[in-house]
DNA sequence: ATCCCGAGGG
DNA sequence: CCCTCTGGAT
């Protein structure tokens, strides 16, 4: 096959994006606190878990521990119990703890709406503070997780493909730069779900993947 | 077995 | 660049 030129590259990106839309028919957050420091925490505490188990502890966290003040001088041993089944639970309590303390001692518990706000504080990482803005601030953001740096590594949707370890940041401005800004929180989450139900890391499902035609990768 | 909407640390 | 943190669902 030619190599693909980047007009056409861009077009087959907004194509699949298209396909993508009407796989995907509801594009909610499954994440969803109106409140922005609860939003927070679930975040965090949705790494290396599934967004459903999370939404099975945060009713009783927040319940004991609904804001910046009150978490942030919680007893270590009562969150690792409430978060115990998530996994990881020892570090996430510790993270969580510190991040609502250090929240209230930067900002009087009051969740910034900014990238380098958000980043600062501990355990926040770009692919959170992405998703925070996003959902609670209705602030354009790209979300980078391992989701979309391999599904937009199998996809050829960045020049860097090949790259094994690409950085997430870089990955973050080349996408962005290619979708409008009110369109970013929309196609990460999109991304995030394919990958999950289809574009598997080991075996992806190639088979019946709705982008197996266009996909410079499909098996 | 395989995977789960990461981030910090060495 | 690697590693670790952890339990539950499928």
């Amino acid at each position: 096959m030619a190599r693909e030129t980047k007009r056409a590259r861009l077009a087959r990106m907004h194509e699949e994006y298209a396909i993508l839309c009407e796989l995907i028919p509801a594009p909610a957050c499954a994440l969803d606190f109106a409140d922005p420091f609860q939003l927070l925490v679930a975040t965090v505490l949705s790494a290396q878990t599934t967004d459903r188990r999370v939404n099975t502890v945060t009713p009783e966290l927040f319940d004991r521990f609904p804001d910046a003040a009150t978490l942030g001088r919680a007893r270590l041993e009562e969150v690792e119990e409430i978060i115990r089944p998530l996994g990881f639970y020892h570090a996430k309590s510790r993270n969580i703890i510190a991040l609502a303390a250090q929240l209230e001692a930067d900002h009087g518990g009051v969740v910034p709406a900014t990238m380098d706000g958000l980043t600062a504080l501990p355990g926040v990482g770009r692919k959170t503070a992405n998703v925070v803005l996003g959902n609670a601030f209705g602030i354009p953001g790209f979300p980078v997780d391992t989701h979309v740096l391999r599904v937009t590594g199998r996809l050829r949707w960045r020049a860097d493909w090949r790259d094994a370890h690409p950085d997430p940041a870089k990955v973050e401005r080349e996408i962005t730069a290619c979708f409008p800004p009110e369109e970013w929180t929309d196609l990460s989450h999109r991304l995030i779900l394919f990958g999950r139900s289809t574009c598997h890391a080991r075996k992806p499902a190639c088979g019946t993947c709705p982008l197996a035609d266009s996909c410079p990768s499909a098996a």
